[in-house]
DNA sequence: CAGATCTATCTTAGCGCTTACACTAAAACC
DNA sequence: GGTTTTAGTGTAAGCGCTAAGATAGATCTG
C-alpha cells in the first residue's frame, strides 16, 4: 500500500508539460550530454569540432530554441538591458534608445524600454520592475533622482548609466553639460548684441536637463551683469504648439525681447511658426534659437540656429559602457560627448544694434545654401 | 572513506551564492511556507488577512524583490511582451510603441523592443530572440513576412498581432487599409481637378504599407482612366531631405505635376520646403498631400493636407488584444482603426482648373486659423 | 456525531538550463 | 617511463520560484 502510494506519486504526469525541445533532446540526438550541448552553444568550454557539428545539426533538425528564463536562472544573467526614458515621442530619446538597442542586440542582448512621462515615481517603479526582471544593466536619462532608488540599484549591484547629463559624482554617465551648452547658446546671442532675451524653457521641475539649460542661460546673462526678468521666462512642455504659445506670451511683454532661447527645437519650431503667423521677421526683428538640432532644424525657413547634440552617440556609448561593465572590463565612468553650436539663419544682430561683437569662436560658420528667388 | 567523499560533495559551498533575499527568507520571517508567500504575492490562492499582512511586512523589511527568471521558469510566463518595429526614429512607431508600453506596464508586463531598419531578416532574428526570451506575446508592424517565420510563431503558440496594416487572412491585426486610405487621398486631389499627379512614395520593396499606399493611388487613378507614368513616381526613404529631393526631381519633368502625393508627412514636409525654396506656390501652383498627420502637419505654413492615423490607438489596441489573448479571453482578430482625410491649406484646385468637382464628402472641413498679415 | 466538504496551509517536485567537479585519455614534460 | 598537463566529456546539483497534491482543522451535513 505504502509502496503503491509512493509509486503513484512518482508516476504522476509532469505538471506542466511543454512539449518543446530541450537541451536534453538535442543532447540525445547528438549523442552527447546536456552539458556539452550547453558548452557548444554558449562557447563556454572546449568542444571538439566533430561534436560541435553534430550538435548544430541536431539544433537545426529539431528546431531547438533555448529557454531564456531557465538560462537566466541558471546563469544569473538575463542577457537583457533595460532603458527608462521620459518618452519615446521625443525624437531625441527615440534615437538614443534605437542606437543603444542596435548595439545591444549586436552583442546578444535583449532590450527593454519603459517610459516615465517625466514622473520620478514612475521611474522608480520601472527600475524596480526591471531589476525584478533581472536585467543585466539599466540606461537612465538625467542625473537627478531619489537617493533611495540609487541605493537600491547599488545594493543590487545592477550596473546603470545616466545619459543626457553629466553626473558630477561617481555615477556613470554619458552626456554633456547642459548648463554650459545653454550658456554658449546665450553667449552667441549676447555677442550678437542682444540684451532683451526671452526664454521658453521646458518644465524644469522634474527635468534636470531643462533646469540646467535654464541655469546656463542665467549664468551667461549674469556674467554680463544682466538678469532674466520673470516676465521673460516661460516654462512649457516640449511641444510645437507650446512654442507658439510661448512666443505669443513673450511678444505681449512691455519691452519685447529681441531674441528668444528655446529649451529645445520643438519649442523653437513653434516659436518660428508663430513669428511667421504674426508677421514678425526672423531674424530681422527677433532671433530664435533652439536646442537639439533635430532633423528639420536646417530644412525649415529660416533654418534654425541650435545646439547640436549627438543623440545617437549617447545611446551607443551608454550601451558600450554597460557591456564593458558587465564583462568586467574597464570603462570610463564619465563620457562627455561634444555638442556644438550650429549657427544658421534664425539668429542675427538685433534691429538697430549699436554694437556687434565678435561671434562666439566655437561656433560653426554660417551655413550657406541656395535660396528661393525673392 | 566513501562516506567522507560523499559528505564532502554534499557539503561543498553553494555554487553561485547570491545573497539576495528569496521567498524562503520572507517565508521564514513571516513564519509561513514559501508557497503561502507566493500565493499571497501573486494573489493566486486564498491567504488569511493576518498572514498576508505579516508577509507584506516581511517583504518590506527585507526588501524582497522577486526573481523574474525563476518566476518565468516555474510559471512558464515571462510577463513580458515584445514589439518589433522598423525604427523608433519614425515618430509614428515611437508613439505606437509608447502607447503599447503604457498599457502593458499597467497590466504588469515588461516591454521589449527591437528595430529592424526595414529588414525582414532582422525581423526574423528578433522574433526568434524574443521567443527565446520567453515573451508572452509579440507586436509586429506590417502584414507581409516570410511564411516560415509565421509558422514558427504558430508552432510555438506565441500570440502575436500585426499593426499598421490589416491582415486579410486570420492573422490578428490592428490597423487600417493603407491602399484604401491612399485611394481616398488621391481622389481628393482628383476631385479638385488634378490630372497630372506625381507620387513620392516610401520604399515599397520591404514595406507593405508603402506598397499598399502606392497601390491605392494607382487604383484611384485607374478608376478615372488615368495611369501613373513612371516619371511621376519617385521612391525614397522616409526623410525630410528625401522629400526635397523627390520634389526637385518631379519639378524637372516635362509636364509638371500639379499635385504630389507623398508617402508620409516627412516626405511631404520636405516637398513643401523645396517648393518654398524654389518659389513654387503651394497650393497655388502645386498641391502637396502627406500621410500620418504628424504633430507639425497643422502648424507649418501652409498647413498640410494629410491622412490622419491614430498611432496611439493602434498601440493601445494591439496591447489590449495581446492581453486578452494571453488571459484566454475572446478578442476580435481584426481591429480596424479609422483614418480620416484632413484637408488643410496645401491642397487646392490646380491652376486654370477647367472643372472643380465636389470635395470628397468624407473629408473634414477646411481648417480655419488666423493668418499672418500679408 | 461520523462522515463529507471546505479552507488555509505545507510539502515537494519540478521548470530547463548552467557549471563545479569528476573523470578519462591523450599530449607534454623531465 | 613516469608524472604532470591539457583537452574533452559526463554527472548531478542547484538557480528561485510555482503549483499540484497532501494535510489538517474548521464547518457543514443528515
Amino acid at each position: 500500500m505504502d509502496e503503491q502510494k509512493g509509486k503513484s506519486r512518482r508516476e504522476r504526469a509532469p505538471r506542466r508539460g511543454s512539449n518543446r525541445v530541450r537541451v536534453a533532446d538535442v543532447a540525445l540526438a547528438a549523442g552527447v550530454s546536456g552539458a556539452t550541448v550547453s558548452r557548444a552553444l554558449n562557447r563556454t568550454g572546449p568542444v571538439s569540432d566533430d561534436i560541435r557539428r553534430r550538435i548544430e545539426q541536431a539544433v537545426m533538425a529539431l528546431g531547438y530554441v533555448p529557454n531564456g528564463a531557465a538560462r537566466a536562472l541558471a546563469s544569473q544573467r538575463a542577457h537583457a538591458i533595460g532603458a527608462i526614458v521620459p518618452t519615446l515621442e521625443n525624437t531625441n530619446f527615440a534615437i538614443t534608445a534605437e542606437a543603444a538597442q542596435r548595439r545591444l542586440v549586436e552583442a546578444g542582448y535583449n532590450f527593454l524600454v519603459a517610459s516615465t512621462a517625466y514622473s520620478p515615481e514612475r521611474e522608480a517603479d520601472h527600475i524596480q520592475s526591471l531589476v525584478a526582471h533581472g536585467v543585466d544593466g539599466i540606461i537612465l536619462v538625467g542625473a537627478r533622482r531619489d537617493p533611495e532608488i540609487v541605493r537600491f540599484l547599488q545594493a543590487r549591484r545592477v550596473p546603470y548609466v545616466v545619459t543626457w547629463s553629466l553626473a558630477g559624482d561617481d555615477t556613470p554617465s554619458v552626456g554633456f553639460d547642459n548648463a554650459e551648452a545653454a550658456r554658449k547658446l546665450a553667449n552667441h546671442l549676447l555677442d550678437l548684441g542682444h540684451r532683451q532675451i526671452g526664454v521658453i524653457a521646458g518644465l524644469t521641475k522634474s527635468n534636470d536637463r531643462a533646469a540646467a539649460r535654464l541655469e546656463g542661460v542665467r549664468r551667461a546673462l549674469g556674467e554680463r551683469g544682466l538678469a532674466l526678468p520673470r516676465e521673460l521666462l516661460i516654462e512649457r512642455p516640449y511641444r510645437i504648439a507650446e512654442g507658439q504659445f510661448g512666443l505669443r506670451a513673450l511678444m505681449a511683454m512691455a519691452p519685447r525681447p529681441t531674441a528668444v532661447i528655446c529649451g529645445n527645437d520643438q519649442l523653437a519650431f513653434g516659436a518660428l511658426i508663430e513669428c511667421g503667423r504674426q508677421g514678425v521677421a526672423v531674424p530681422g526683428e527677433i532671433s530664435i534659437v533652439g536646442f537639439d538640432d533635430l532633423e528639420f532644424a536646417d530644412q525649415i525657413e529660416p533654418s534654425l540656429t541650435t545646439m547640436h547634440v549627438p543623440a545617437e552617440e549617447i545611446g551607443h556609448r551608454a550601451a558600450e559602457y554597460l557591456l564593458a561593465k558587465i564583462n568586467g572590463q574597464p570603462a570610463a565612468t564619465t563620457t562627455a560627448v561634444s555638442v556644438s553650436l550650429i549657427v544658421r539663419e534664425s539668429s542675427a544682430p538685433p534691429p538697430e544694434a549699436t554694437e556687434v561683437k565678435h561671434l562666439d569662436d566655437t561656433a560653426s560658420t554660417r551655413a550657406e545654401r541656395p535660396r528661393a528667388p525673392a
